[in-house]
DNA sequence: CCGGATTTGGTACTTTAGTATGAACCACAT
DNA sequence: ATGTGGTTCATACTAAAGTACCAAATCCGG
């Protein structure tokens, strides 16, 4: 039942699309009935046929191509509804400031500094401030190491 | 004259797709008149145009997501005994390289540009090269946000 | 109220990151 | 044979990050 299954996944695309081409060819021919009397309309008639079944085509390919996950590829944001306990001794031994903690935060979802200043309604300067004593507690020179020993110690989300 | 040679490289193939649609089009138009005198074989012309047409989107598709199949082909088994098992769907769809891949994954290490160079044992300008072409594979501008995707996406531990 | 810590912001400077462009090479497929 | 993608490296440039040092305003406990 399961090899059954895993074959009908395999070819059921492929079968569906065959259907739409089968609809397709007849509703083309019932038209062609109906409104294909003037000579001249059907040259724009058979390209525009042309044209729609090149796109079909593409559309077609696109779908064998793609690898069929609607589940995480091109979804902007994960839910992160792990069970990613911040670890509040680590945090607490580092004796973060308040706005240090909110500037680390920004870091880590890859902000730059003058994003941080926007967010935060400060002035570059200040947030580099804040960035460098960060680097200092945190015991790091860049801000990848910052973000790498962050998610180690899991003091951030 | 280089400027016309570059944008002339750039845009060629899809000259040349255009070029190509436009002469079928013509010659389908001139088969038309040659050959379309019974009335019942307008339907079988008009079936063979939207199949014709239809396998050449196909085509066109193929030539624009050519590269996937090389890559494709040995990921295709991936044992996931990891804990933190990678999104290898997501990863497939970015099409990065090899290097690019392990450029990558240093980075979210928190590797620099030179301490990278030195790992892979490469220039800093290969380097940079490769984080170029990474950041425009995912869609980002900084290290930061590299990172940041990075691990939402899951494609690297 | 005083003093240390925090917060804010500035100037000046160096370092790292990033972009654009070109060139050369190789592997591989058409 | 030719073309394409991948890799490597270079130069030249701009942008961002980071450091060092300073100084003012604010907050907060003793």
């Amino acid at each position: 039942m399961e090899a059954f299954h895993r074959i009908w996944k395999k070819w059921r695309n492929l079968l569906v699309y065959g259907f739409i081409l089968g609809m397709l060819i007849i509703s083309l021919r019932l038209l062609r009935w109906k409104y294909m009397i003037a000579d001249q309309s059907l040259e724009i008639f058979i390209g525009i046929v042309a044209l729609f079944f090149m796109g079909l085509g593409v559309w077609i390919a696109m779908q064998l191509v793609k690898t069929k996950s609607k589940d995480s590829a091109n979804t902007e944001s994960v839910p992160d509804q792990e069970l990613l306990s911040i670890d509040e001794i680590a945090l607490k031994k580092l004796q973060l400031t308040k706005r240090e903690k909110e500037v680390l935060g920004l870091i880590v979802k890859g902000y730059s500094n003058l994003e941080i200043a926007e967010a935060l309604h400060l002035s570059v300067s200040t947030i580099k401030t804040h960035v460098s004593n960060l680097y200092s507690k945190l015991d790091v020179k860049r801000r990848g190491q910052a973000i790498d020993k962050a998610r180690k110690l899991r003091i951030v989300k």
